[in-house]
DNA sequence: AATAAAAGTGGAGTTACTCCTGTTTAGGAA
DNA sequence: TTCCTAAACAGGAGTAACTCCACTTTTATT
């Protein structure tokens, strides 16, 4: 269901040569961690989580790293609302599911969602590429802290 | 279709006061703009459209104005990848089609679209208040720039 | 007409990038 | 194995899009 999981170094090596990416450590590390999480991680939570191995590192390299892997199609960046971008190196078909109080992201895995058609007539002349499809609401943490203060809320 | 058409200026008048929001000049010519347009203007935008009738009108003022039409359900705002946010007054049921081009939001109305479900198992316990698709793709105008610097691309 | 809360204004400050310049490094070629 | 060049890195400056603050003006109510 996930490409993520099988992505050795030998894969992640094959995958950047293929698209031309050289492989620095900075830039294996951030791709690593991308991949070993299912957060939905903004550039600052990167720059965080690996500035510890690599005590240089620079902000402005974790910019170009994902711009790069962006371009060559090995993430995505997820559009939101609210404060900074957030990126996914699931590639997978695949939509989300976004917490209106804590902006936390869920991935939501659904073929009815995957194979959402609109008539020729509603494309309006557009040449459509992708769709994707975002169900809002409040996540089981923060029901819990609205209801506390608000028992009018589910 | 469409509750944008059916705003005379008592309407407006009356929407706010049931908000609880002051009617003045500027929020009034704001808004009016808003409602007249089914471009997802920017805040410069806006702010561009208005100034000329209000020379001393803040950028500020146009910002504050629309976080309160926000906070009062009168207007929403559309995410964007790309850019500064862009909002929008047609408070009915609709989606989207954004070019990645020019990155133009045009509105897609489709029954189909707002009745999409998740099963209960999917929600993750989260409580679901809405959702949104966006189609993406590039509009005939960008098309035609597209293919004519490269024949390949439709 | 008086009043209080809301709205408007301009300026300063902040966040999240984006650009620029110079240095270092990866990976292919000699 | 060393050499070479494009790509990648680092740090600093610059910018766009807000956000906050202090003060003034206006609206809607009494």
């Amino acid at each position: 269901m996930d490409t993520r999981m099988k992505s050795t170094p030998a894969d992640v090596r094959q995958r950047f040569r293929k698209k031309g990416l050289k492989l620095t450590p900075q830039r294996y590390a951030i791709y690593e961690m991308m991949i070993h999480t299912d957060s939905h991680p903004t550039v600052e939570d990167i720059y965080h989580a690996v500035q510890p191995m690599f005590p240089m590192l620079s902000l402005n390299t974790v910019y170009y790293t994902l711009t790069s892997l962006k371009k060559a199609g090995l993430i995505a960046d997820v559009p939101v609302q609210e404060g900074a971008a957030r990126f996914d190196a699931n590639m997978d078909r695949h939509h989300h599911l976004v917490c209106l109080g804590c902006h936390k992201i869920e991935d939501l895995y659904d073929p009815t969602l995957d194979q959402l058609k609109i008539s020729a007539r509603k494309t309006n002349g557009y040449l459509l590429e992708s769709h994707r499809v975002e169900f809002r609401g409040y996540c089981s943490r923060c029901r819990k802290r609205r209801s506390e203060s608000n028992p009018k809320v589910a």
